[in-house]
DNA sequence: CATATTATATCGCACTGCGATATAACCGAT
DNA sequence: ATCGGTTATATCGCAGTGCGATATAATATG
């Protein structure tokens, strides 16, 4: 099943550091995210499912089942989040005419001008926030190599053992 | 407060898209990470909080206030999170010996484990997404250029080369 | 057409995080 | 010493989100 292969070097004290920072600044654009939205009188599913219908890549159509899957979340909770969002005038919802069990969903203009409004501070925030991400995201890459895995034995670096466990070196 | 200048141009679409795919790489991950967690027995925030333990920063020490403020919850939503994770055997308080107030948090040998085949898995994971979310916030940061807040007019287009990587035209 | 499959919707529930509040330790100034 | 004031942790009850189970409807398949 879920049996990739994974590494089985054991991680050092930055590897942990590194994950946990990563966490951290995560956390902490998700804390912006959740003041703005929250601000607007928004959950944060509900930004998220907007902001997935307004973003929907090339030739995908937003259907419930599409925006669920796209949100990780089960289709009856799309449906429950969009009850809410239709509820407050932000999305409506419009049967599609060749499959009629479909329901494709739209912005309306409030929908738009929220999201917009909403977009745009995420957009500057995440500018700023984004050299913190990516240098986090280094740190990990940075950290211990793909140990070996049985057949791909991949000599790393010097063959000095790896002394104890946190030299922090990799 | 949080009145800060934000730029007043508008998103374009592919700044949308740019938005709406950072989200979901971030989800992605959350996906994967909350499989391996609950596939441990642990919920997410349950994982987080040990990962933070273990991560902490030189010099601050895990007291329950400081572990909240790093995971962006009220300080008794980290106490629920503890009390659960200390009745699972994962960690253990311990009483500051100077401030009598303070709850210092320490891994148990098991939390130690079970947080050593978590971290390896996620950071195997994340070392494989770190280019996909990389990619995701360049996307971001190629977009709209801060828009003109009225003095610190920057030259958007006039210089030479602002940098190379860059291709996609705002 | 009967049955299986796909898409959306509804109901009741569990669980997490929160607000309000409590207890205890520390701090300063009288 | 002790009386507030502040900080740290803990407890109680509740609200809200997402889920499992199930229902309804449209479409596909035999």
């Amino acid at each position: 099943m879920h049996d990739r292969i994974h590494s089985m070097k054991k991680l050092t004290l930055a590897d942990y550091r590194a994950l946990a920072e990563f966490r951290y600044q995560i956390r902490e654009f998700f804390a912006f995210s959740d003041r703005a939205v929250q601000a607007a009188g928004l959950e944060r599913g509900q930004y998220q499912l907007m902001l997935t219908i307004k973003g929907m890549p090339e030739g995908l159509r937003p259907r419930i089942r599409e925006l669920a899957n796209r949100l990780h979340i089960q289709h009856h909770s799309a449906v429950e989040l969009i009850n809410r969002l239709e509820a407050g005038g932000y999305v409506r919802r419009e049967r599609a005419e060749d499959d009629r069990r479909e329901v494709l969903m739209a912005l309306t203009p409030k929908g738009e001008n929220v999201l917009a409004d909403l977009a745009l501070h995420h957009h500057d925030e995440l500018r700023e926030a984004a050299p913190r991400l990516v240098a986090a995201l280094r740190r990990v890459m940075a950290g211990k190599q793909d140990g070996a895995d049985k057949r791909t034995r991949r000599r790393t670096a010097g063959a000095k053992a790896p002394s104890s466990h946190d030299s922090s070196r990799p």
